[in-house]
DNA sequence: TCTGTACGCTTACGGTGTAAGTGCAACGGT
DNA sequence: ACCGTTGCACTTACACCGTAAGCGTACAGA
């Protein structure tokens, strides 16, 4: 007579542990926390999903979904940008999702399939095998640190400020001029820092390898 | 009667949780374990440490001791090569801390002095203040990420071809042609990405912005 | 010699992931 | 119409985590 509720699935499980995570945070996302998001005992989970991991691993996979690659065809530098881009958006809406990237060993569907395409443009546009390597490497390398870097540092993002006022008084000026000095002006001027910055410049360095050298 | 042991400190407790990370991760500094590694119960620790992040913040700072940044007078390009590459060797000698670094709040006394040092040889060497914070975090965005990938992704590093064998028979070559083609490559040439080929690159970009534009 | 303090110890609590076993409801084959 | 199988939920229990609280003892300074 009870209503009979939609019954569960691995799926509904990952959606649920995305939303919890970004709303709570990574350490909120335990496995009784999670059954009770989705109405369920914590074990019930394990009849959807292998374990904990497998959780982490689904998530983080299920995120990559969302960056933008372009297709085949466009010109190689203004894929890269795009995706570049879109990656780092993806990231900062899911905090938690860059750490994971990095500290976990999985490449599921998406990751491969993010993978390939971004190796694609690269080989399209003419970078040898080795060159599509570099240049993705390197710009996965600015793109990870960057992301983790105004997640985590403290001048970084928008409570610079705030943040900066606690730790200024503990600064001594002649000890650390050059911290002090910079603190300062993040303070005053309110400045964050920007990812299309470095990003531009490797594209730019990129580009002079592929057609110099 | 019993030979009385030398006091525990805090920086014994601190060395021995390096060491404990170093040799088996992480995961096994517990403070019962690393009670047990000094000879003396869990609990006993609080005497010298306030709590877990107390330790984990002070391995980091601890750590970041050990990076060289050249004096004073250097010229900045050589001196910012030297960090980064002397920073990604300290990191990569203790796997456990780039992660620590980027996913937690702290700047301690150590983090300071490699923060103001950095900064020191950038505004010596002409940049802007604005144009110092730029070079610093692509630099560290760099170091960081390239580090991180280095020590976590699966076709990277030396277990790569260890780790692509397994994965290979799960790719389909129609689906996923240039993954294929690449960890093809990278289980043929035993190729290892290089950190010094992103930081020069970067350099580059850095000192053509400082003397153009 | 007395006493305060530093530093070790034990016990206990609430949290974690998960192994193991139970029970119920729907479905397919006879 | 029955009945065995299977899917999915539930309960219980375990080992391990960080750490709060309290106890005992040995040394240092008065």
């Amino acid at each position: 007579m009870a209503v009979r509720r939609e019954p569960l699935n691995r799926e509904r499980v990952l959606r649920a542990a995305i939303t919890l995570a970004d709303k709570e945070g990574l350490d909120a996302l335990t496995m009784r926390r999670l059954g009770q998001e989705v109405g369920v005992e914590a074990m019930s989970l394990y009849n959807h999903v292998k374990n904990k991991d497998d959780i982490l691993d689904g998530i983080v996979d299920l995120v990559l979904t969302d960056i933008d690659v372009p297709p085949a065809g466009t010109d190689w530098k203004k894929a890269m940008r795009r995706r570049s881009i879109s990656a780092h958006e993806v990231l900062v809406a899911h905090p938690w999702a860059a750490m994971q990237i990095m500290s976990r060993y999985s490449i599921g569907l998406g990751m491969t399939r993010y993978l390939d395409a971004t190796l694609g443009r690269l080989r399209e546009g003419g970078f040898t095998i080795e060159g599509a390597l570099d240049a993705w490497h390197t710009l996965d390398s600015h793109l990870y640190g960057f992301t983790l870097q105004q997640l985590n540092l403290p001048f970084a993002a928008d409570e610079a400020s705030r943040v900066s006022a606690d730790v200024l008084p503990g600064l001594s000026a002649e000890e650390f001029p050059h911290v002090v000095e910079v603190i300062g002006h993040v303070m005053r001027s309110g400045r964050v820092e920007d990812f299309e910055y470095g990003l531009d410049l490797i594209l730019d360095g990129l580009e002079a390898g592929l057609n110099g050298s």
